[in-house]
DNA sequence: GGGCTTGTCTACCGAGTGGTAGACGTGCAT
DNA sequence: ATGCACGTCTACCACTCGGTAGACAAGCCC
């Protein structure tokens, strides 16, 4: 009917993915639920991506460049080694709460093997060089513990998205969790949980 | 045609059905699937779990009891409040290694929602309550650094079911990833991450 | 030997999925 | 005015899924 354009409705579509991947799972998400949720039919999404790979890949991709954008604006003006982790982890955090189903997205797509990932850190691999030489140069400053960069890397990206996606787990131990107030609580013991593992002996 | 009897049956289901929920997740796995894995129909799995949810339950309170046994077992005999931690970790670490799908399925349980996760965490509570109350005593002792108990514990979780399910990410982010070696040089990360963030300041 | 329970099967169904074929209308370029 | 690409739709297909109905066979109890 009315003509919305192309690249908004791209847009849209895209976001909405990304949403129902994360809530349902790439399986448990269906075309016509994406489609309509954006208030066209399933054949108007297929015309965009040709099949629902293809618009996880874009879903992927998107949500790479997204992270990414946010990191990086999040570290201009840091300059000590603590401000600019704690400013990544700050922004990250930010972004989940504006959109919750963003973890969800980006643990699903690790879930989906590598490809997907690959798709995903495909968009961010700068910044993962950058933080690698952070962490290197950190340990070689003796402000941060001596260890392998990369798998330490890896030990922050999973405590970060962890304390964003085991929400329900999170509620069975703790006994409580919902609202804004409980992800700033969660945020503050990341970011100090973080801080102490890296400290140098 | 042969008659195997009924409780090795329903266990070899069980434990067929957690891993394909595991590799697949629950939407993605199918009926058909775990049944022929086992050498039955579907109908025959339908006899024993008369819905798929009722399989998940039994999955997720079998699951729930095994983590329970492991946990327990290595428990036993360890004194100090490092041996202790240690020993829960590895204890995990080897349950991982024998059966890859089993932190997969932990994590699809807390993707399912309150429901779930609580179906698993319920054959636990004695020991998250045993473990609250390890963590706060360690920290009235001077043992380790004061924090609020049961966020602790959810952060340790989520380090060490991270470090584990999130295998394809650490192979993006480190470039190399496969075998036994490296779920063993995982474990050691995981054991000096937690031994730092324990620490006091 | 005859019923009864237990286990396994074949056959089938309704709903939902991802994807195809193609009609139709609107606006821009010529 | 006409042609054509773009966007949206209806109609449909092949397939898979979870689940039902019911036949059937083997062992057990009496």
């Amino acid at each position: 009917m009315a003509r919305t354009g192309g690249e908004k409705r791209r847009h849209a579509l895209i976001e909405e993915a990304i949403r129902a991947f994360g809530r349902e799972g790439y399986n448990g998400a269906s075309l016509d639920q994406i489609a309509s949720a954006v208030g066209i039919r399933k054949q108007t999404l297929l015309y965009y991506f040709p099949t629902k790979d293809a618009l996880l890949e874009a879903c992927l991709q998107a949500a790479g460049q997204r992270v990414g954008e946010e990191i990086t604006e999040a570290l201009e003006g840091r300059e000590t080694y603590w401000e600019k982790a704690e400013a990544v982890i700050h922004a990250v955090f930010g972004l989940a709460e504006e959109w919750p189903e963003f973890p969800m997205f980006v643990r699903e797509a690790g879930r989906l093997g590598a490809e997907g990932i690959e798709r995903f850190t495909g968009a961010i691999e700068p910044l993962r060089v950058r933080a690698i030489e952070f962490l290197q140069a950190g340990m070689d400053a003796g402000e941060i513990r001596k260890q392998d960069p990369a798998l330490l890397l890896f030990m922050l990206y999973t405590a970060v998205v962890g304390s964003l996606t085991e929400a329900s787990v999170l509620n069975a131990v703790v006994g409580e969790d919902k609202g804004r107030a409980s992800l700033h609580r969660r945020e503050r013991e990341v970011v100090a949980f973080v801080r102490s593992a890296l400290v140098p002996t």
